[in-house]
DNA sequence: ATCTTCCTGTGATTTTTTTTCACAGCTTAT
DNA sequence: ATAAGCTGTGAAAAAAAATCACAGGAAGAT
């Protein structure tokens, strides 16, 4: 699957094309010529075309190769940075954490600020991604998640509390419709909110029409902005529920799934990971 | 000089990260598990650093196990992908233009588009950066320059001719001072530009105060918006003086130093590159 | 408790890779 | 013509990497 060169040849090559001479980088690097010659021949056979002209003169590098330099002289770069860190830096590094883009938008952002007042020392680094998390993959210390998947069961778990949903409009669209005629909106990340909702309670939703966005961010933009009734987990609608710009006319439900914070089983105790989690499990409202 | 880490060992590493187990990368790998724990150890002493954590049960990355996985996985896709585009893409690269910043500014940049028109097949990336250049270490294939520094022989060079310098002020500064009491505006990438002028010409220029900034597009630009007179290279202040923006009340002047594109002087023939040396050569006013 | 299983670490050995050495061939400079 | 300065390469040496085989520790099953 993964189709990498061979990494020894590259030093030398790099050196090669820095000096272009195979002599001279041979004597930077305390090789003799041919060691650098063969490792250029290791990397031009793996290619299966030419790095370098050879010119009884010297040698120049080949399109490709001068291609292939710069990217081998930023991968040693990045190499000899990140080296540098591991070996002198004992201090600790930025915490990755990893949550779905509309929980991040709609709740832990805006909280993150207060967070940061909390714990100013540390430093928090999201990347919002949904769905089945691996963390070793996305190198992440940390993933919000639904438990709407199977997670490997290396990992720890931090059960947070079941979801609770519930169809949110703006308040006016819920004076203008009284729950008749209602333009439903759906969310494609979500397609069975409202099967769900409806399977939960009886309380009759006249429907008229429907609407489809991609993410909870843009359904909930859109019942927010009169649009339509959406559904929305509690937390991406508390905040816009509490400044009135959504009302949620049918209460909260609570679903089966829970809410879950994914972290290394590592025995190294990241204090820090802790006082994240418990601050989240205080933030996050749930049933 | 450069502090990087055994490569070869790097492979391993990342699938014993990916896989948070030592017998699993292997496996994947086609390894035993002794050629990988052999592979991480040796990280482990180059770093002197613990990478992973060792439980009975399986092994843990270290937070700096963590952090440098993330950086050798970021490593290995670039050099896939690079690898990738060596082995396939029998097409050209993009043409790497190094160029003054105050050159590129004022004068290439809004130039370039006309050469997108002239030749559109051709994808330019331009970097600035100014003073001796080393077309290896920067990977690029093409530098614009004054000639005033030496450069490694084995280059290709283009003359394209000597510079031409003249004090420029914008119109209204002229009207108003008419040379005396006049404010000198200077730049730090050519301090000795005012000596320079005086010792080409005779003409009076009674200064008054003196201002210095880092770059001529700086100094130019505050002449041009009044604040006094500064020195320019003709490519520099061209579009302005025809645009009535600046004049240039003492004429030009030709000085010492030769504008010349450096290339590699490689075998390969790169029509690109010939064909961009040349519409330089026509464009660049110069005496 | 005991047994089994599933990990990892490591010494000794084998295999593979890398480097060197020594020489050849080529082109430019003297 | 000779010398100097490149690179390529076969054979040998050195070094590195991988394997094998065993050991030890801990969790889970019996």
């Amino acid at each position: 699957m993964k189709n990498i060169p061979p990494l020894s040849p590259l030093i030398s090559f790099h050196s090669a094309a820095k000096y272009q001479s195979f002599t001279e980088a041979a004597h930077q690097l305390n090789l003799t010529h041919g060691a650098v010659s063969r490792a250029v021949k290791q990397l031009e056979d793996y290619f299966g075309t030419k790095l370098f002209h050879r010119e009884s003169r010297g040698v120049y590098l080949t399109e490709k190769g001068r291609y292939f330099a710069k990217h081998v002289a930023r991968v040693l770069k990045e190499l000899e940075h990140a080296s540098e860190q591991v070996r002198t830096n004992s201090e600790q590094f930025k915490l990755y954490v990893s949550c779905e883009p509309s929980l991040a938008m709609r709740w832990l952002m805006p909280r993150l600020e207060e967070f940061k007042e909390l714990a100013p020392h540390i430093d928090i680094h999201l990347s919002t991604s949904g769905g089945p998390i691996d963390l070793c993959a996305e190198s992440a210390h940390l993933a919000i998640r639904r438990a709407d998947f199977a997670w490997p069961k290396k990992y720890n778990v931090t059960l947070i509390g079941n979801e609770r949903i519930a169809p949110v409009c703006s308040p006016s669209y819920w004076e203008k419709t009284r729950g008749n005629d209602m333009n439903l909106l759906h969310t494609r990340t979500r397609p069975t909110a409202w099967e769900d909702w409806k399977s939960l309670t009886s309380f009759k939703i006249s429907e008229l029409t429907n609407q489809f966005f991609d993410h909870f961010y843009f359904s909930l933009q859109a019942s927010s902005a009169g649009m339509g009734i959406a559904i929305g987990p509690e937390p991406l609608v508390k905040d816009d529920i509490d400044r009135g710009l959504l009302v949620a006319p049918f209460g909260f439900q609570t679903t089966e799934f829970e809410y879950v914070i994914l972290s290394h089983a590592s025995p190294e105790v990241d204090h820090r990971l802790i006082k994240f989690t418990e601050w989240i499990k205080e933030q996050l409202p749930m049933g």
